[in-house]
RNA sequence: UGCCGGAUAGCUCAAUUGGCAGAGCGCCUGACUCUGGAUCAGGAGGUUCUAGGUUCAAGCCCUAGUCUGGCAGCCA
């Protein structure tokens, strides 16, 4: 039987049988991949990585990537690198490799002792590069930036040779050791891969190694001037670190011939490159750009933003790290490059926090209820289920006294058809409370309603009625003068449209920002909540869930709302 | 223009070498009888884009076609 083994540096413990293991790890087109290559041995082990370039804050689709690259190893009993591509320091930042670990952390990928940077490598990299010359496969080119990319030829038409393209190998090594050296100017000459300007393929029409860029490395310092591209850069740092695959996402598919070639010409060692779709959603934006646009334009209030796809954002939003891993277990991959409903992911996040989140009673707008017959100084602390779904959890004590709040819409002087909650004359339940029954609408001289008239049924306390009586409602309450004022944010879609680059002539993407993505406004919460902390999740009965913002404080509580509970009674009220 | 992909339930997507076409949401029904428009359980729902072909057997392989998506930077 094939015994795979893995460790790079001999330690070859054995982790799977192929025959009987590996068939018990999921299916899908890129682990289909793997599995044949142990099988026919191409490769003996699973080694991936995840290559984030520090220049912006990941997003939920780098969650898909991240869940792709470190799900595989782990399922596979491989390795998996965190592993920067920082080739290019005129964007990237160590304000970035952060934030990135924090959140690749967050998602709960494991890395173990590899967190790698890709600009380590740059002086084997450069080695490499003059390996290149010596081979006569590279040369330096003096062509600018413009004058390149019109000899590159069109889609329809072949590219022409440079000029400098024939030079000889001495002449090549001087310039470049030149280049690194400092002696030129940004953009002045490059470093070319020499393969052939008809290709049908872009990509492989001589592209660039290295341009020189006098920047300085938010890693490197000031040692290089020098700096290689993601062609050339990123093929060797697979190699170098032992990757045994190397998943990347569909864009970089005509550049695998590239990531290819490159490892030909040395001769080293050769991951294999499989790429994968990226995650798409509607109603929002993934691109690094547009979320600088975002942020700096004051449309949103930062990277963190709980309307943001970012994972920063996500988090602050209430979303779970396990949440977020059953997103991706769940939409799996496929070849398809396709967009998921958003729902999805909510559905993820309510079914976790369904099993785990604290209920908690909440009147989002309040309208004031009076107990006629109940007596005025009396308090009264009922028990509640902290979570009907984990008896562990416990109960607490809830005030309940002669003044409530209640939901607006729990409550319609003239019930539209199916409509079960309080109106005049009708008995519902207040939960954990009694049956209460409204018997009176006060309205002011606007003819607005200030407050209802209700009595109570003291045999019903806790909610059961002694005598089999039934209610077809159970409304959620606060005690009004025990209640606790919060603000809460109440978060809809970025953009009102799926694609929100879809947008009318001379508009961008910013012309279809939702102006009502955020609700603020100010909820009465029964005092149980008194302390919570930042991160903190609630289920408030009835609406939602919803976890602690990071800017709450002791004495002024804010709550995000991570989803809403499914709501069919807004489909029906609707219709 | 080249390369790659997709077309499957009302919607968004799955389907390991060809072997009874699945999930989530939505819909319908039921259970719980203190979230009763929450939650849980069950059910209905498909001529797998079209026309041919190979095969005992095709969503999958072959041929032709129609529609549709992605990529093509001195970014990664």
């Amino acid at each position: 039987m094939d015994k795979i083994v893995t460790g790079d540096e001999g330690d070859s413990r054995e982790i799977h049988e192929t025959d009987e293991k590996t068939l018990e790890i999921p299916s899908d087109f890129i682990r289909d991949a793997i599995r044949d290559d142990l099988a026919q041995g191409r490769f003996d082990r699973v080694h991936t990585r995840f290559p984030p370039e520090p220049n912006a804050y990941l997003h939920i689709g780098h969650a898909k990537a991240v869940w792709i690259d470190y799900g595989i190893a782990r399922d596979f009993g491989g390795k998996f690198n965190l592993r920067f591509d920082d080739t290019n320091p005129t964007k990237e930042d160590q304000e970035f490799v952060d934030a990135i670990i924090e959140d690749v952390k967050w998602l709960g990928a494991d890395w173990e002792d590899r967190l790698l940077f890709g600009s380590d490598y740059f002086d084997q990299m450069y080695d490499w590069a003059v390996e290149l010359i010596k081979k006569g496969k590279s040369y330096v080119c003096d062509l600018s930036a413009e004058e390149l990319s019109k000899t590159r030829g069109t889609l329809t038409s072949p590219g022409i040779d440079s000029p400098y393209r024939n030079r000889s190998v001495e002449e090549n090594l001087d310039l470049f050791a030149r280049m690194k050296a400092g002696e030129f100017p940004d953009g002045a000459r490059t470093l070319r891969a020499k393969i052939d300007m008809a290709s049908p393929n872009i990509v492989m029409r001589d592209p660039f190694m290295y341009r020189i860029r006098h920047t300085e490395h938010h890693r490197q310092g000031a040692k290089w001037c020098i700096y290689p591209s993601y062609d050339w850069a990123h093929g060797l740092e697979d190699s170098i670190e032992g990757v045994t695959h190397s998943l990347c996402s569909l864009e970089y598919e005509i550049h695998r011939p590239l990531y290819d070639w490159f490892l030909e010409q040395l001769g080293v060692y050769h991951p294999r490159q499989i790429e994968f779709p990226r995650l798409k959603l509607p109603y929002t934006v993934m691109s690094k750009r547009k979320f600088i646009e975002l942020v700096d334009g004051g449309f949103v209030e930062g990277y963190d933003d709980p309307r943001m796809p970012t994972l920063a954002g996500l988090r602050r939003r209430g979303y779970t790290a396990e949440s977020i891993a059953r997103f991706c277990r769940r939409i799996g991959i496929s070849k398809a490059d396709s967009v998921i409903e958003w729902h999805v992911l909510e559905d993820c996040v309510r079914e976790e926090l369904n099993a785990s989140a604290q209920r908690v009673m909440a009147v989002m707008n309040p309208i004031k209820v009076v107990l006629t017959n109940y007596p005025e100084d009396q308090v009264e602390y009922v028990d509640a289920i902290n979570n009907p779904e984990d008896p562990s959890a416990g109960t607490r004590k809830v005030p309940f006294s002669r003044e409530l709040y209640l939901e607006q819409d729990d409550f319609r002087e003239v019930p539209p058809p199916k409509f079960f909650r309080l109106t005049p004359g009708r008995e519902v339940r207040l939960r954990y409370g009694y049956f209460i029954k409204c018997e009176e609408v006060v309205k002011d001289e606007n003819g607005e309603i200030v407050e209802l008239r209700c009595t109570y049924d003291p045999a019903t306390r806790g909610g059961d009625s002694p005598d089999g009586r039934k209610v077809k409602a159970t409304l959620h309450w606060v005690s009004a003068k025990h209640a606790i004022p919060v603000e809460v944010r109440l978060y809809d879609r970025l953009f009102v449209k799926e694609d929100p680059d879809d947008a009318e002539e001379g508009q961008d993407y910013l012309s279809n920002l939702n102006p009502e993505s955020v609700q603020v406004t100010t909820a009465h919460i029964e005092p149980s909540v008194t302390g919570a902390q930042p991160g903190a999740r609630y289920q408030f009965e009835r609406q939602g869930y919803f976890c602690v913002d990071k800017t709450s404080s002791e004495g002024n509580l804010v709550f995000n709302r991570t989803v809403s509970l499914k709501d069919s009674w807004a489909k029906i009220a609707k219709a």
